[in-house]
DNA sequence: TTACCCTGATAGTAATACTATTAAATTTGC
DNA sequence: GCAAATTTAATAGTATTACTATCAGGGTAA
């Protein structure tokens, strides 16, 4: 699987880069050192000129890829959600149980990623930790209607509508299967944010944390009678 | 309830100021506009020279309230949850029966903020859209951990503990009472934020709804047996 | 009435988030 | 293999941000 994927192209919506950045060498090395450098020193103090001092490469350079470092977070977490979603699909598609298939759908979203798949120049562990603690900065702004607009967000409403429909799939007549899947892909977020810095206000101190408990949450809230 | 709840002076951490701004005048018209000008034009866009603009005061005098704007962001939020929490304690204390508890306090923590309680100069209607929309990057920092060492979340995560007690106390056995509890809490800000700007992947779209998603799903959650 | 505290005004700094221009290097097309 | 086109690097510059520092004036309190 991991071969597999590893020959299929990320798609992510192309208003989002100026010149895409897996067409050079440049480009990659951008992306690959932003989402380390994003890593270690946080968003906020992210900037194109210590990008640029990582690489050995100009700030003027970076900025023929993208047009700010809102549209890079929005590049990053756009390629991370389509990389889950290629994993969700991958991973459920021949499963003809509905609640099974749900349940590794949910494994998916909400797992934390243990290995480097080395996906090319993408280190999908650290990625991960990026979205986790950076993706909520992406939508909350004032812009984000016009954004919205604009298609900036469609991986991750395509993924949300995912699992909405495999809710629907086992139980067509429960009553919140969006907001329920929302919930799961938004809510994993905050427990592993929880699960490294709030411990007190989340149970999740294990490896399958986040993940057992959504899926304890989804099957009791879904099936019919109680 | 409204009037005995504005002769309580709500309290907020001591730390996330410099000089408490209700103990002058200036200091509550900078809590009162800059609640409005968050409002109006976002976080990300607001500084202390506008507010000093808005209220005919000067940047150098707010900044002897408040270190920055993310302090003075931690200090509404935090009032804004110290409000909740006693709402929540008022309407919850003198009902005795668990379920019935627990479905009044997700009421109160999911409800939008329909009037404005006129808690002297915080216009509440407004502080519940700025939480929906700004508090998550109070916490998403580099600095969280020394700032939750230094007790700048306490208000939040105690709300958050009085729900799990309340989850505690209808099923003992329940594995998951803290994250559930944070999930509802957050959850419910994420419910109102795409009910607002992404509204395909929620299904909330009237009044009463993060309220009644978050009542059916914890009700089918903790009861004992399926 | 003098001391002091609060507020306002001004100035200044380093960093940020860019834009613009030009030059050098590299790739490509023929 | 060379000219043309494209890409990258380097430099400079701008407006804004997020502050800090200093000083002056006005009101209050001992």
């Amino acid at each position: 699987m991991i071969n597999l994927l590893s020959n299929l192209k990320i798609s992510v919506p192309e208003k989002l880069f100026l010149k895409d950045p897996e067409s050079s060498d440049l480009g990659k090395r951008i992306i690959e050192n932003s989402i380390l450098l994003i890593d270690e020193i946080g968003f906020d103090h992210f900037t194109f000129k210590k990008l640029g001092a990582k690489i050995g490469s100009n700030e003027s350079s970076i900025y023929r890829y993208f047009e700010s470092k809102h549209k890079l977070l929005l590049y990053l977490t756009s390629w991370y959600w389509a990389w889950v979603e290629y994993q969700l699909v991958f991973a459920t598609h021949s499963i003809s149980d509905d609640e099974e298939k749900l349940l590794r759908a949910i494994e998916i979203v909400t797992q934390t990623i243990e290995e480097d798949m080395t996906y090319s120049h993408v280190n999908e562990v650290v990625l991960n930790r990026i979205v986790i603690n950076e993706y909520s900065k992406s939508y909350l702004t004032k812009e984000v209607d016009n954004e919205n607009k604009d298609g900036y967000f469609v991986v991750y409403k395509s993924l949300v509508t995912r699992i909405k429909e495999m809710i629907l799939n086992i139980n067509p007549d429960y009553e919140y299967p969006s907001s329920l899947a929302s919930t799961i892909v938004g809510g994993s977020l905050h427990q592993h944010f929880l699960k490294a810095h709030f411990e007190s206000i989340t149970d999740c101190h294990t490896d399958n944390c986040p993940t057992q408990f959504f899926k304890d949450l989804v099957i009791k809230t879904i099936n019919k009678s109680i």
